[in-house]
DNA sequence: TATTGTTATACTCTATAACTATA
DNA sequence: TATAGTTATAGAGTATAACAATA
């Protein structure tokens, strides 16, 4: 079964399915630029968090990563011995930490993000301009089905 | 910084941005809704692959999969025990096996591209005609990207 | 006494090295 | 002698249980 994509899907039914292999090998291609930089995925996605919703407490971050906090205790751990995160006591509560993204952190971040999209505009420069229309009608419809 | 997104974007280099984003999300929105079957990823890729291409041997598969032959001996064994893959001996050379998908485990794979299929199905039903007529258009241009 | 975070320990997944069977 | 696959063993990553510090 092959799910080559010539002509544009008629029902419903069909677009989902056209749709949602399209999307998920994009991603997937995408994910491939990647810079190679020597981070886990929890690791990257932890500190993707942090420059997020700015700085958490390790337990609000395992709760974010769906991770268990001994877990996040390593990651965050991992992460300040690379300069990327840094601790600061909790302003009312010594128990707890605020964890922060660093500035060389985000500058990662920013490097990996930048990457990924010049590889995409690289390839949206080889597009007949009625496709990229398309593209950007899609752009906001897709993002309005990822918040979905 | 946010990813919002409700105009159009102008620039090549702001479509790869507002682009690469949506895709993502909506990605992995679509991963939140496989079937939450009991199979680690490298399980589900592998039987995916063997889906895809047909019976291989076991390290064709390992190459395919990007992994060390030791690591597919043991995804094999995993997937084999639940009746998900099957082994039959090698038609001409006796240190080969081939591993082939069996019908439980191309109904496991079919049973996981329809929920996530009917998930955006129904999304797509809520939307109106306009955006559907781009994402028809989309959907192709976007397999393009994918590919290249 | 309850909560936050860490340390101790076990399990899963993947890897490299050593081994067995076959070509 | 070379190749396909497995078994033995070790290194990440995550989990649960037990513990220390603070509220």
């Amino acid at each position: 079964m092959s799910y080559a994509n010539d002509m544009p899907p008629s029902t419903d039914t069909a677009l989902a399915a056209s749709l949602r292999v399209a999307v998920a090998r994009l991603a997937r291609r995408l994910r491939r630029e990647r810079t190679d930089v020597d981070l886990s995925v929890s690791q990257l996605s932890a500190l993707g968090t942090l420059d997020r919703h700015g700085p958490l407490t390790p337990g609000e971050l395992a709760a974010h990563e769906k991770v268990q906090p001994p877990s996040m205790t390593r990651t965050v751990g991992q992460l300040e011995a690379r300069g990327l995160v840094a601790r600061t006591p909790h302003p009312t509560d010594r128990r707890q930490a605020l964890v922060a993204i660093t500035s060389a952190g985000a500058g990662l971040l920013r490097e990996d993000r930048r990457r990924r999209e010049e590889w995409l505009a690289r390839r949206l420069r080889e597009l007949p301009e009625d496709e990229l229309a398309v593209l950007r009608a899609a752009a906001v419809v897709l993002d309005k089905l990822g918040r979905a």
